[in-house]
DNA sequence: GATGAATGAGATTTCATTCAT
DNA sequence: GATGAATGAAATCTCATTCAT
């Protein structure tokens, strides 16, 4: 399982605030005096713990990462089937996202090519080859059409994190969870021969 | 038509410089320095057509959303059916998106609740109307399922997104106008009873 | 004639605030605050005229160097003799450091290695190089005895720069003018075979 | 002999690494960071053994000080004549500086009247005053000039600090005890009658 | 004795904005 | 209309020092 928090409880508490500032207002739009306000620590601490502001948020990034990895290791990669991965994936992201909505939107929206260097988000990259894993195995399987991939994935990936956003965004008010098997199911139309 | 760009010359240079670095860069990471450097013209002229970074940034908007919408009266409202209709989106998206890939991209990630006062973007409100009125008429027509009308509309607006963005980072190389049709195929496949 | 001063009057009163300021307190100990106080500007008068502290650092040292290289053509290398030279460099540094104390002792003092990229004290590099011309020209002539160049030079700079320190601490009261020759001559004395 | 060195090992190192990094660096550029990085002890190390990073260098200035006076009693004012005294002092001063540069150049460098509260060095007070010495002997003797004393002072310290300076810059490269005599010869020909 | 987490004042620098020319 | 010098609040980060363990 992934270790998702530091250690300390002051370093825990910058952590946290952090995350939740970033994914509230933006990684620029938050300042380090909004974190030392909201975490009640001050400016010196946050520097001991992270060596700048930008460490903070590729520590915040690497963890939702790895995160999303392992989750997606067990719920994902483990089903036999494409309807199940299918499934799976959105049931993984919904059942992520109710519980901890800040970290998925981290993921999600931290655009990590003008804040970090590193270059990962479900949106770009490796995460887009897990959602492009799961389009190829339904091929392999003869389950889904013979579209191109990248397309075929824009249409598991584009949904999931859209009705994440309108979440977010208060628009969907019920449970994510709630629409699983709808989503699954319309993910499926889209995608089966 | 919609008045998509200012009258002088400088202030239309002020205009086209902003909008392609609040996209490329962010709103935030664009400072009025870059604005001059990039558009070649002096602070004050700046202030002198707009009354601050802020109303220049709202005004982008506007003209975007503006556009967005005659667009859609065109390409999508005047449509028959609930098929074409999302035809017609998909047509009009990539062959916006193809032509001026700045525009749209400003209108899909202005996050207006952060930089501006207004509240429009494709993403919420009345973007997401837009896409909803198609779904509405979709299932007053008997052509589409009848589950949540934001679940569905999520199925039009999330893929079209996610391709423009894997198109804006570089993952998708084609135009996007040679998949119009296979991704409002498959929409439709979602959709569709 | 070297150009000294900078153009515009707040930028000159930045100049010589920092200059002084610098030369008083050290580089490093002088904040831009403090020069803001004492030059009666804002901090962004500073940087809008001086794109860093170094750079204001730089520009006043490469301002004093060219004064002394200028100084130096005039009243050293015009000489005719050996002796009118070494009496010519008392003369310039005594009277320079009588009219302008404070630029002198940037010379003197400011430690470009660590503060500047360039390289140029009268203690070092080309500040030594005019010094070693005298020698050499000395040795050339005859006069000097035929000892190490880089010796004889310290018996030149040495005396002079030791003295001025000494009317900076305050312990030579008198002008310097005022022991123009008999510096001279002692230098003569220990340099002539 | 001068008690030169702390007690405990920890202090020793925390002593030799400050002092090389005060030459090296400069005092303010300094920070307790560095010395904790250098000397491999902790800051509460530091702060265990002296009560600031003032009195720090001040032990060092006090140690060094210490060192050159007793250097002189026995190198110097052992000495029966002006001339022998100045040998003596180029001898004592160009040994020390070949077999412990960094200790030498605090003392001729650290300005004392920024960084500490008392106010030693070889440029100034009391150290001027150990020269002053040879000179008023080297009068009452009937060896030196009748010029004022503190001129005939800056003719031992000042070629003396200035060769010192050249090794320290690796412009001289040669051992400077091969020019103890050279040089004690020649200021002795700019002193005497 | 020794440690290093925590503090917060203060450093340098950026930047939206104003206004005299 | 156009310019850019000037402003100063606010940002990130450093660092001497304290103190609980």
């Amino acid at each position: 399982m992934a270790k998702k928090t530091p250690e300390t409880e002051i370093k825990q508490k910058i952590y946290l605030s952090a995350r939740k500032l970033f994914v509230e207002k933006g990684y620029h739009q938050t300042s380090i005096p909004d974190i030392v306000k909201d975490a009640g620590v001050s400016i010196g601490a946050i520097y001991h713990h992270f060596s700048s502001k930008e460490e903070l948020a590729r520590v915040i990034h690497e963890d939702a990462v790895e995160s999303f990895l392992s989750r997606y290791q067990l719920q994902v990669e483990a089903k036999a089937t494409a309807k199940e991965k299918i499934r799976g994936f959105v049931e993984m992201m919904f059942n992520w996202a109710d519980e901890d909505l800040i970290t998925v939107n981290y993921l999600l929206h931290a655009r990590p090519k003008e804040i970090l260097d590193c270059n990962f988000t479900i949106c770009t990259a490796e995460g887009l080859e897990a959602v492009k894993k799961i389009v190829e195995f339904g091929q392999k399987e003869g389950t889904f059409k013979d579209a191109d991939q990248i397309l075929l994935a824009a249409f598991i990936s584009g949904p999931v994190m859209r009705l994440i956003e309108l979440k977010t965004d208060g628009i969907i008010t019920q449970p994510l969870s709630s629409i699983i098997d709808t989503t699954a199911q319309l993910i499926f139309d889209a995608l089966k021969k």
